[in-house]
DNA sequence: AAGGTTTAAAATATCGACATTAATGTCAAA
DNA sequence: TTTGACATTAATGTCGATATTTTAAACCTT
């Protein structure tokens, strides 16, 4: 059994607690307050805890220690622009270079999320039902073979948690996700067509909504 | 005065050694090694460490130490070719956007890198004009506006910088360099001129060429 | 009472040491 | 000679302890 490092655990389960909103934007982040939820020691900490720096989801302040990047109007409005310029980017080679098991991919992912359209309402499976979503646009975006640009779109992806997950719970049970299935059921006639035009248009469109609705809640 | 860390010291030190060349590729980065090197202890080494694991410039095998992350000819051509991406992804959002202010800054930075092409002549200068060749490409690239974009640029310029320092000792001396002066003026007109298209291609040649060039070396 | 200074408390950053695990070398048996 | 098991060596991962720095609280001065 791989036992990994205990540093690699805490880095999963402190990243999850960030994106989630468990530790909220500007949190101080006291060392004895993680080691006592982590049950570690501060070096494994401090490793995780360099980690996220990285991926800019916490701020270190040299000598006053650690704490959750904050959130702002700015940063969520750049993060998703990027976004939408990088998911249009993927699809747009992704329709050049995807061969036909990639074409396939996509009608299974797509049907995999319209049959589970059930857990939108309810609120528990809100995560499952996420999963599914990010599936069925990965299984879009892996066409264009690029391992470099998937995981810059999967970096601005976690980076956008933040704010999905605010989205989220705001939309649970409204009818947004109606309109958010007929996005999905065009964007997969355009892709599979090669109607490059049309499917950035629409994923760049499908990505800037929530953005627009998130901006009202800053 | 600001006394950082000294786990972000050797951060940067450690970077730089990787980038430069200074530990190849694979190369086994021992802690005994590095304790002596960097002159500090464990922890602050194990925090740079697992930083440089997120850029991805080194592996962790658990329990089995870090080595630097080895350069396969696919990575350098996925790295290339999504700098490409990228880069013209921003020059076209520059030309969208850009004021007088960072047409100006362009017209400065051409100045400074023409000015000082004779640093290529001699080989103890060609970091001196990386860093101008560097602030030339940013200026006309920071005219996009998005601090997402330009620090996706950041970190692919970052990996890619191993194999161009291949490239560069490759063609110190070389008449390599009188293209990319030639490349740079197009490029400026272009930009200035607002023709994207003829931007776009130019820049995604710009960084292509090199890359075709160490292929040969790997 | 307001403001600045000193003192105490808490938190952080680093080191040294220890337990655990992998790599290396040795030796006997086939 | 080669192979496999065992012992030795080396390196990694983690913790507790310490020194340094920041934060706060109390105190004195004006």
């Amino acid at each position: 059994m791989p036992q990994e490092n205990s540093a690699a655990k805490v880095l999963l389960h402190l990243k999850q607690d960030i994106l989630t909103g468990f530790f909220s934007a500007g949190h101080k982040l006291k060392m004895s307050a993680l080691k006592e939820r982590y049950q570690v020691g501060v070096n494994p900490l401090r490793e995780a805890l360099s980690q996220l720096v990285v991926m800019q989801l916490v701020q270190v302040q040299d000598q006053r220690g650690y704490r959750v990047c904050p959130v702002t109007q700015a940063e969520l409005i750049d993060i998703y622009d990027t976004r939408a310029q990088i998911e249009s980017l993927c699809v747009e080679l992704a329709i050049e270079r995807g061969d036909e098991a990639w074409e396939a991919g996509i009608v299974a992912a797509a049907y995999r999320l319209h049959s589970n359209a059930g857990l939108l309402h309810a609120d528990a499976d809100l995560q499952a039902w996420e999963q599914l979503h990010q599936q069925f646009h990965y299984a879009i975006v892996m066409g264009c073979g690029s391992k470099e640009l998937l995981r810059v779109r999967l970096d601005l992806y976690e980076k956008a948690s933040r704010y999905r997950n605010l989205w989220l719970r705001y939309n649970a049970g409204h009818d947004a996700f109606d309109v958010n299935q007929r996005e999905h059921e065009q964007l997969v006639m355009a892709v599979l067509a090669r109607d490059t035009e049309t499917a950035k248009q629409l994923i760049s469109r499908h990505i800037l909504v929530p953005s627009q609705v998130l901006r009202g809640l800053l």
